[in-house]
DNA sequence: GTCTATAACGAGATAGAC
DNA sequence: GTCTATCTCGTTATAGAC
């Protein structure tokens, strides 16, 4: 009886794999809107009706794609962080940040799906909360090591900001200092701004080299992130080493 | 006769007009994907073979509408700028991010259609290149004026980015620096992170006074962008400011 | 209980004849 | 420009196979 149930229970998970698989080369060819439960129960040879058992509407169907995708984004981080860890946080920082990019050019739907113009008429349910939120617990993480270690740029903040970051930080990272936080969500939109760009077209005709743009542009957003000290024995220790100004490699010059 | 045909000029400006106007309707309820000729024609009265006189295929409308939104954000960025002329870059420069982002917060729909997902099979021709840079110049506007007058910071970029540095340049902004160039469109497109956040949704449940969120966080991308003195007539000269560091009220201190 | 198929609904899109 | 016949869609009801 076990048995009977084991093979059930794989045939479902088999069959719903491969009405995500198929859901998601629509969603490459046609986009999220026009995503439709009778082509992809066409292409895979069954009734739309079928459908139903596994994903009891389209907008659960796409729930879930949008949920594989956060949870794939953010596992990417995730072994991007892993892979540099122990080169120190910018390094981890600059390593994430290729990760999602890279992550981001193989799988330009999907990105499309959680990143860019929300699909008419669905509304994501509260369950895709945690997966969406993977990405930046990595960079939260980097910057707990950071702050626990080294140190961190801590930015001023205006005051009328002040109660906002409080906010934040309880919710996202209470033990990071509110500013950090603050400064680390606008970094964090600001690497999808480059992303999108790149992703949708706009830097067609305007960055050629993006490979060397990007990797020199998430350098400089370490900086703003608040990540000073490139290497793990820095040269110079906190009290004398620079707050928030130019760190090796991008000193600066005025014109 | 000339009156005839000023009469038809005239019906026909105003029918485009009137398609255009329910086309960005359907683009609100619908999604950019989905727009369909033949649901203007019955919105509108008239047949959907009459629409072909206007706009020979769906493609142009989406061109004409892609158009219309790059024109419409472009003059926000550019009545912004003129609003802050004469009270210093980086107040121009404020202010042409909060008009962007307000153009975009009362037109989230055509902002969809121009920075958000590409529209599945549609091209956009070149005709639209024009409207679309208008705002990038609108930013290298304020950056030349910077750079003539109180200087700019120029960040020292990586060798390897040096010739990709120099072919923006001299496409986009052959008087300026060519580390202010690449400096500007990385800065451009991390602005358009921060709006995209907000108006997709990924903000939700995270920052919620988003106008004070937004307003410090453009005036560090000024800092970013190379915008170093916050007033025409600055406390320090160029030899003693600041090169790259913190500017005024945003100091940073170690943790 | 679990799954799949047939058939149908109301709404909308599409193609072509007129 | 109009009309119609034929497609698509999401979704549900129902009946039967394992």
């Amino acid at each position: 009886m076990s048995s009977t149930q084991g093979a059930r229970a794989r045939a479902r998970i088999e069959v719903t794999a491969a009405i995500k698989e198929e859901a998601r080369r629509q969603l490459a060819k046609e986009g999220a809107a026009k995503l439709s439960l009778r082509a992809v129960a066409r292409e895979l040879g069954m009734a739309s009706s079928a459908l139903y058992r596994y994903f009891p509407a389209r907008d659960d169907l796409l729930t879930s794609l949008i949920i594989d995708a956060y949870d794939s984004i953010g596992e990417a981080a995730e072994t991007a962080r892993d892979a540099a860890a122990g080169a120190g946080p910018i390094a981890c920082w600059t390593a994430v940040c290729e990760g999602v990019r890279g992550w981001a050019l193989e799988h330009p739907h999907e990105y499309a799906l959680i990143y860019g113009t929300p699909v008419p008429g669905y509304v994501a349910p509260a369950t895709t909360v945690p997966s969406a939120a993977r990405g930046a617990m990595v960079v939260i993480g980097i910057l707990r090591d950071a702050h626990q270690g080294l140190g961190l740029a801590r930015p001023v903040l205006p005051a009328e900001l002040k109660p906002e970051a409080v906010r934040m930080a309880a919710d996202l990272a209470p033990d990071l200092p509110p500013e950090v936080v603050v400064t680390m969500v606008a970094t964090w939109a600001q690497l999808f701004g480059l992303i999108g760009f790149e992703l949708f077209g706009q830097f067609n005709r305007v960055v050629e080299d993006r490979d060397t743009f990007f990797r020199h542009t998430v350098g400089q957003l370490a900086h703003t992130v608040g990540l000073v000290y490139p290497q793990k024995g820095p040269a110079n220790g906190p009290a004398t080493g620079p707050a928030n100004g130019p760190a090796a490699g991008t000193a600066a010059r005025l014109s």
